[in-house]
DNA sequence: CAATCGTAGGAGACCTTTGGTCTCCCTGCAGAT
DNA sequence: ATCTGCAGGGTCTGGTTTCCAGACCTACGATTG
């Protein structure tokens, strides 16, 4: 039934109101994780690649291939993970999704096809998951590998060594170097759950020229700290936030309205024409006074609209600053001060409610080309779902599912990659 | 209700089976269009460009911007878009969306910041309309306006000419030169639902080194033929089908219903331990007969997994072919002779059955940036939906909507744009 | 099959016709109207 | 505001301070065990 969306699109009306209230730039907060991290459910998907073969030939005269993230198969393999972390219809949980999708920065000097598969990946992601009811945020690589202590060529193995620590569950997924991809991903998900170093670490690490992963041999009681977790924000590939260029609530409202407006009218239009009687013509239209706020198209999109409509209205609020000429801090100090604000009030609610947490990550590994005899990395996107359940009403949230997935394939097919860490569960 | 929605998944499941049974390579048909022209309904909607100011100053100083599609926001106007193309809630119509995505080459010489864009809004308009049920295609900008006698330099003003002549009720949305994308959105609609050039006329403007606009304003009654719709196909840049690496289909299959056991493994321990009495535990797993195929989660993620699934079915049957060495042709062949074969099927099915009939396009004008005293356009990828409407039970379809829709931005608000376009109607 | 290393890439149509040449897409800024 | 014309791009951090140097991300093919 239809019910529980409608629930969920009325309690996001709320939180819009109170967020609103609050004044300042809000993003939408991911509930806190529960504090138990040993109740997290993690989860790493492959997703498929689809290619088509490229004009040019290779080198060597062979092949060559574009490979590019199969959408329908991404969709479909996101469907069926997401049953796993929604409640049962007719369950009156809600559960809110939050997506983390990795933006690479584009190099000169890099090559067109990469660019192309990157970005192309990258904006498929943001899509889907927007398109899937999530609410989605930028991550770009910069920011969580530093936050982990792991950008840089330093952190090229570290980043496996993390991930098998802190994961200690998906190790015999993270055993080859190839592998780096799902290991990525997990850590995209262990980032927006509020993974951190811990204080001066950091810099403990540059002065002396070490890694993560080699604090983590030499100490093993040393790991990550966690913090609150991040709010996914939509940002450029270095972490600048994206703003709408107009207002797009206030617009986007009045353009609904006004839709409603001219709908109604049509309506009544309609129905003044079939009361006369035009014989095999059907009912297309809701009469006016239905086609009001409780108009839900029994399709998915219109639920998602809703959604979407307040992660609008929560970017909306700091749109209208100053525009004086340090800029670059003045940015940066927006977009970190906005997480860190809501972070503390999302914690303070969340606390308490934070039940039956379980959470999952999804990584894509690679795939490995079909006819011919050598290897082909799809190394790829990093996307990092967290799902988040409603307990009751507005407010009380808890931690649900925390996904990442990644394009890419590495010689597993998608049948047994799923297989695999599904039945892991 | 969410009973239309599961009506919709038996149906796929058997037009599924349908296109199974015929062997070759199978698209996803979209039914055809009424004949009476007059019944279509084309709207267009501008959509939402969001901006981060970029790092490197101007030549002149100024602050450059990078400007992106707006992706909560385009899901937003999306989701309003399908309120008018849905059938009200509880009607026992289906409707089929299908949407074209215009997906531009990269050119090497071409700037890295272009290929950002493009490729970025590419992915993402690809991703929601997945994400949101549309059945899915690339459009490569060479195929639609070679199609339509647009392709080269002289194309450049032909484009609003042919749509002013194609869509006289758009006129007022195409005044201005830079509303070529308006336009282009527009004719992709127009591509998708069978427009194309009359027989020789192609050749004749080569050898005259005439452009179509030229022939309309010199013979007025000469206008686009209308052939059978064209099916929405994965395809890269330049149109060679993407191909899923391995079968998609059988994967996905047999991961869901790996997933399935699974489920109802994990759903009856749940139930035992439930059974035993856990105080405050809420039951949060359907039991495991009911996980299996009318297991509907309450949330858009699932529905909208049935519609991909069904769409990697539909591709999957051409992927064991030959491998022989004359590529090029092959491929092309395929392409054009399984969207041929297609149609054909689907037009002797729904030539009876179509009406009703409206379409509707949207597209996303340009926006101008909000501070500075420049003019900034945002021009953009185009994205043609089609939606069609069942009209009883399987097979009988009618097309209902066509949209196309772009992102950039022309000085014209949101709401604005959407205020002007929807009370068109 | 996995790891490492090095480079960074287009594709189509038509003529000049068995390979060459030319075009095409888009974006963003600057300047003029 | 709108059009035309033209060129095709990065960004951060820290040091070598008031700008410069260097590093960073990827994808793909070829090669080696």
């Amino acid at each position: 039934m239809a019910g529980s969306a409608e629930l969920g699109g009325d309690s996001d009306a709320g939180e819009d109101a109170e967020a609103q209230a609050e004044g300042g730039l809000l993003l939408p907060a991911p509930p806190l994780p529960p504090a138990d991290r040993s109740r997290w459910t993690v989860r790493v998907w492959d997703m498929p690649v689809s290619a088509a073969e490229r004009q040019k030939p290779t080198a060597a005269g062979g092949v060559a291939r574009r490979r590019l993230l199969h959408v329908a198969g991404a969709r479909a393999v996101l469907a069926s993970a997401l049953r796993f972390a929604l409640p049962p219809r007719g369950s009156n949980h809600r559960v809110a999704l939050y997506g983390y999708v990795e933006v690479p920065p584009i190099l000169p000097g890099d090559g067109n096809i990469s660019a192309y598969t990157s970005l192309f990946s990258t904006g498929v992601w943001l899509g889907l998951l927007s398109g899937m009811g999530f609410m989605v945020g930028s991550t770009p690589v910069r920011r969580w590998k530093t936050d982990l202590g792991l950008f840089g060529a330093r952190g090229k193995d570290a980043a496996l060594d993390l991930a098998r620590a802190l994961f200690p569950d998906h190790v015999k997924i993270l055993t080859l170097k190839k592998h780096h991809g799902r290991a990525d991903a997990l850590l995209i998900a262990a980032w927006a759950l509020g993974a951190c170093l811990p204080p001066r670490l950091s810099a403990t690490m540059r002065r002396s020229h070490i890694t993560i992963d080699q604090v983590l041999a030499k100490y093993p009681g040393v790991g990550l700290a966690w913090g609150e977790p991040r709010p996914p924000a939509p940002t450029d590939a270095y972490g600048n936030l994206l703003m709408p260029e107009l207002d797009l609530a206030e617009e986007t409202e009045a353009a609904q309205t006004k839709a409603d407006r001219a709908e109604a009218a049509r309506a009544a239009a309609a129905e003044r024409k079939l009361a006369k009687g035009s014989g095999g013509a059907r009912r297309r239209r809701k009469p006016a006074d239905d086609a009001g706020d409780k108009a839900v198209a029994n399709l998915d999109g219109d639920e998602a609209g809703g959604a979407a409509r307040q992660g609008a209205l929560g970017m909306s609020g700091g749109q209208g600053g100053e525009e004086t000429t340090p800029k670059r801090s003045r940015r940066r100090a927006a977009a970190r001060g906005a997480a860190a604000e809501e972070e503390a009030t999302g914690s303070a609610v969340a606390g308490a409610n934070a039940e039956e947490v379980q959470s999952s990550v999804v990584a894509a590994p690679r795939r490995r080309a079909r006819g011919a005899g050598r290897t082909s990395d799809v190394a790829g996107q990093r996307v990092a779902q967290e799902g988040a359940e409603g307990v009751n009403g507005a407010g009380g949230l808890s931690a649900e599912a925390a996904a990442g997935a990644e394009q890419a394939g590495d010689g597993l097919g998608l049948g047994e990659r799923s297989q695999r860490v599904l039945s892991e569960r």
